[in-house]
DNA sequence: TTGAAAGCGCTAACAG
DNA sequence: CTGTTAGCGCTTTCAA
């Protein structure tokens, strides 16, 4: 009872590269060459091999191979959430250069929380990925020393203002954010608010309204006012926390938001309201998504590129066995909208 | 030279079982035991691997244990696509279940694409998963073979109307089209107009389309015209393809979309273009995504269990030993938007 | 250009 | 309760 599929019919069964070698004839480790396209290999066998490996349907079982070599084709991906249109946008970019190299992502979510994200990576890292890709340059300490016991490529993605563990792509958060003080100032506004949510657990937020309170403070119009939801970021949270916004300072001529969801409802809030945007009330968004562009008043926003991101994270990847740890500084640029 | 770390410092080297067995003065299969929890271990074993390990900060090797086992703690999930909110939302369904069972997600994107996606499969498949998660019912005639060979349970997401290979969980689109057609026919719209994307690659929206002209049909008053872009749904066309169809059909009274997408964009070329909504335009949108919710006037959409689905995906992918295949109907709803 | 041998790290099966 | 043995399917030497 040699384990596999005897004479008896017991299961479909997986067929392996024995059963291949077996039924062409060949050795174990010709059916190894060919499936791997190794040089040096006559067309005699290629293609006996070819042929007794499809009359099998024969696929290589990647786990063994992995655990001979070491490595595989597994790429871990680290990411906060699926539940705004940022990260499904980075993971498409990253997947959009790994499935042409016949790598997949593995997934982890860490849902903002660092003890979970240190569990997530733990069981990614035991699947032996041949790269990994996280979120953020803050991690729980003892992350690096996990990934370099591995000695695999790291690429953290969205944040460049710290000490990566091996490649960063992103954008700087504090530039961002003084270019929308510079701007909303360069407009005319004097009166300024900040519209955040989520009690801004993405740590990148709370940089980006440090360093925009700071800016306007330079330039002489200290924030208003800001406002925090504790709720997830939705346009309905912005809708309420605008009106709000509003309600408390009466003042506020213009607000800064998070993200385009807030935005969005901020502008939705204004348009039912029939307050006038962009004069009476201006609007700035934070990444520049796909709507804001077709809004009845479309909306201004820093646009920010994550699926390039996302695409160059996984380029970064690949590459680093030549080039070593990179630190790239993706641009973001103001939109052309209407709204402040 | 016996390959891993000896007394001189090659590398960091992931330590192994064997390396903590040593340590801990233990056999191998010991360590494995303490590992995985296995019942009958004396505390004072555990004690000492888990002693040896800490300070080994040794991880287990999956790769080898899934050889072993010829399964994994892997979940394939193969999706068209990661750029509307609906597969990220299911995504983040199926991760919210996994990842409390120590399980990952393997992902694979298809572009709508079959060849693609059967080398996709492949692909995943060579990892041995415990069980794939795929997307529709209509897939390449090799697919259900291989995934019988791996003997592994099988749940389609999406669409329940056809001959799953496995589970299915997903909604009737006919039922949905037709409850569309109905509802928009109940509000006294006569002539209604359609539009769709991306030349209907998500087969499922021309299964709705159809299903929704039948209706009209029987109903007496047939969809006067149906625009199908040949671009990816998006606001921005779904405003410019809204604008284009009233230009060709001015008599259209109203207007069914195969996404939010789409029909936010009608949504806002009508508030742009001062179109009254719903008196001279109706507007029916479907998946009932957030930004809806909070348009100055709210979407009416068909609204779709698009987290839960992934869920309830990956919960019968974990329950299908006991409960076998199961056909899942989860339900739709119209939801009470004010533009139709 | 092809093959034989050895072993990646782990765990099921069987002792003891 | 703990250990010994064998082998999962593949691929890297090394040899022919």
């Amino acid at each position: 009872m040699s384990g596999r599929s005897d004479i008896k019919g017991d299961k479909p069964a997986r067929s392996t590269l024995r059963d291949v070698a077996l039924l062409a004839g060949v050795s174990e480790i010709s059916v190894s060459r060919v499936m791997r396209d190794a040089p040096n290999i006559s067309d005699k066998l290629r293609d006996k091999v070819m042929a007794a490996a499809n009359s099998l349907s024969y696929t290589p079982n990647r786990v063994a191979g992995a655990l001979k070599n070491q490595s595989s084709n597994l790429v871990a991906v680290v990411l906060p959430s699926m539940s705004n249109e940022v990260f499904p946008s980075v993971l498409d970019g990253i997947e959009s250069i790994l499935n042409d190299q016949g790598l997949h992502a593995v997934l982890g979510l860490s849902e903002y929380d660092r003890d979970r994200e240190l569990k997530v990576i733990r069981e990614l890292l035991s699947w032996s990925p041949m790269g990994i890709i996280l979120t953020g340059l803050h991690h729980l300490d003892p992350i690096p020393g996990m990934i370099a016991q591995l000695d695999i490529p790291v690429v953290q993605i969205m944040d460049i203002e710290g000490a990566p563990i091996g490649s960063a792509v992103g954008i700087s958060h504090s530039a961002a954010a003084i270019a929308a003080a510079d701007y909303l100032h360069g407009r005319g506004y004097r009166k300024i608010g900040y519209i955040g949510a989520w009690s801004e657990k993405p740590q990148r937020s709370k940089a980006r309204r440090r360093a925009f309170e700071a800016r306007l403070q330079a330039l002489g119009c200290p924030l208003v006012a800001s406002l925090i939801s504790e709720d997830r970021s939705s346009a309905m949270v912005g809708a309420q926390t605008t009106a709000a916004l509003r309600q408390q300072h009466p003042e506020i001529d213009c607000i800064f938001y998070a993200n385009d969801d807030l935005a969005l409802g901020g502008l939705f809030h204004a348009l039912a309201a029939g307050i006038d945007v962009p004069g009476e009330l201006g609007l700035l968004g934070f990444n520049g998504i796909d709507i804001g562009k077709a809004t009845p008043i479309p909306l201004s926003s820093i646009e920010t590129p994550r699926f390039e991101m996302g695409r160059e994270a996984a380029r970064l990847l690949l590459s680093s066995r030549e080039s070593g740890n990179v630190i790239k500084d993706l641009s973001f640029k103001i939109s052309d909208g209407k709204t402040a």
